[in-house]
DNA sequence: ATGAAAGCGCTAACAA
DNA sequence: TTGTTAGCGCTTTCAT
């Protein structure tokens, strides 16, 4: 009712009440108020009365930064990613469990820049966070190495790590290239192409690896048919050009990720989806409101997040368990793009 | 080049080395070690090399907690926004900005819930950051009050906030609406609706007032034009009904948001837009790749998070400067789905 | 140029 | 049940 005492007059800056002056407000100890803060049941009612009071009289907040350094635990576990703003439900499903399991979550965009990871893992280590999760970019983490020794629980998502032992969750890269070729194959197609991601990039290079295969398999020439690279207008169009052109053009397109397919389809323009069949990996924003409406490989990116947050406090709980490794399915969603049959055949 | 020593043995979860440590193997004192780590010029060059070599061979890292506590600033501000790990440009540009300003970002989604909101507000006070930018969502927030005049800088971005006053940045929501209105208006559009987000939400409001403000300056009616609502399918639908239904159809249409414009492309169906003229409001993602190309209204997103991590920055300078409010402009984006021209005048 | 010692605001042994 | 006291790991006067 009455205004808080000690000088907390308009304009200034305010100096913040701390526990030993919500002690003294209240006439009792230090400890008392701790317990009271932390919900202890072992205080006497007229105590907890007499606190909560002095506390909604001063406006005390208890500051989590002292109770962290003391603890040593901050409740809070980091997630260096690609992009934080961007679609990213994976991310959406890590900030979910992370919520669930009552632990603060400190997203940071690594966006696709080797120092700039660096620096914000070297930065979370430093805040002595409860875990990490990251989605690695650069080629070498062994750099990481000391802070994992000192105990730092860490998770690598999407992709594994090099130079650290670490756990690890991603999709069945291999699996879903193998879904999107069969399934066009099926459809009556016989040149089937890839543009996908630079095989730099660990998951370019397994998806690219694994339509390789899939063409071997098939027992069908490799040539020509398979085009990893950068995510750029011209190498796009380059490798359509060298996929379509010629003198035997593949009638269908599995595209490696979700940039790829939306590169393809900006170059290939309105509708022309509709004269060539096209998988994507990856789920691709309002790819329902395409035309045809985009089929394509799903990751079950909500159980990736979810396994990294339970990976992450499975190694929290138990730092000398063995490295876990595991691969989520993914499925085939069919829309209509990856439908369009294969032309008759007319003459060769 | 020596393991480090003090018990670092495999297995174990090992104890960090904390400044003393290093002090001790380097011969220091403690005050030097923190010189070093803090680049202090005035540390002769022989102590900074063999403190440097106890840091490199104890593995030390400092503990950040440990000196926010001390200087009292985190080097963090919040963002409470209504989700992350969606298309967010806004959230995009604070985060750019934030590290251009050498400050980390702790982002959470409030994803529209007022007692998620809550708890996250006072988390991120608790957590003593060096300010907060909040998207907000709750009616009032009065609850703040105490944490404001306790000196916790704070931001509010795209709606301003009822019971504190906090500096705020936003679009120009009238304009736009206008903008929209008139596009239409001069393809020869005359009956033009509107179908956006409830008016209980702050923009949802502002918009749908612009609509009618529109309408009346045109000299038109405003029955069953203006459809603001919950955006689920079923209210959607319903509206669109009631627009395009009736003796007096409407021939063209303003959607207030993103989400309008998607459950609206949707209901329609594909290439439903190409009989009707539509502006959104909001970008949408692969706006460029539907049929009709759709045109909208953008939001300036990058000048906005900008201005609320400048007006954040501004704040925390100097925390007695009187409440600003920066109103960013928006600009149309003409690709198609507004230029459908208005059917000719049959009859009536 | 370097060091000794006092805290930042909280929690946790240990006493009473 | 409540209070006393010693830190968590760092920065920072103030001496030297």
């Amino acid at each position: 009712m009455s205004p808080a005492p000690g000088g907390n007059g308009a304009g200034g800056r305010a100096k913040r009440p701390t526990m030993v002056d919500v002690a003294r407000e209240a006439g009792v100890a230090l400890r008392t108020v701790s317990r009271v803060v932390n919900d202890d049941p072992t205080v006497g009612p007229e105590y907890v009365t007499k606190v909560r009071a002095a506390i909604a009289a001063l406006n005390f907040r208890p500051d989590e930064r002292a109770r962290q350094l003391r603890t040593g635990i901050t409740g809070t576990i980091g997630a260096a990613v690609r992009r934080i703003a961007e679609l990213n439900p994976a991310l959406a499903a890590i900030e979910q469990s992370a919520r669930a399991s009552r632990l603060t979550l400190l997203a940071s965009s690594t966006d696709f820049d080797a120092s700039r990871e660096h620096d914000i893992l070297v930065s979370m280590c430093r805040q002595r966070l409860d875990g990490i999760i990251v989605e690695p970019f650069a080629e070498n983490h062994a750099y990481l190495q000391p802070e994992i020794e000192a105990g730092m629980p860490m998770v690598a998502m999407d992709r594994p790590m090099s130079g650290v032992a670490v756990d690890c969750v991603m999709s069945d890269n291999a699996s879903g290239i193998g879904m999107a070729f069969h399934h066009l194959h099926q459809h009556g197609h016989r040149r089937i192409a890839y543009i996908g991601d630079s095989e730099r990039v660990f998951s370019g290079h397994e998806r690219a690896s694994a339509f390789r295969a899939a063409l071997v398999a098939h027992g069908q020439s490799v040539t020509g048919l398979v085009h990893p690279g950068d995510i750029t207008g011209e190498r796009v169009g380059a490798s359509l050009e060298a996929a379509l052109g010629g003198p035997d053009p593949a009638t269908a397109l599995v595209t490696g990720n979700m940039d790829s397919t939306i590169a393809v389809l900006r170059r290939l323009g309105p509708q022309a989806a509709s004269r060539l069949a096209i998988v994507g990996f990856d789920e691709v924003p309002l790819a329902d409101l395409l035309q045809p409406a985009l089929t394509v490989v799903a990751q079950d990116t909500a159980a990736i997040g979810r396994t990294a947050v339970e990976l992450l406090r499975e190694r929290i709980a138990d730092p000398s368990r063995p490295v876990q490794n595991v691969v989520i399915p993914v499925s085939l969603t069919t829309r209509g793009s990856g439908e369009v049959p294969a032309p008759a055949v007319s003459a060769q």
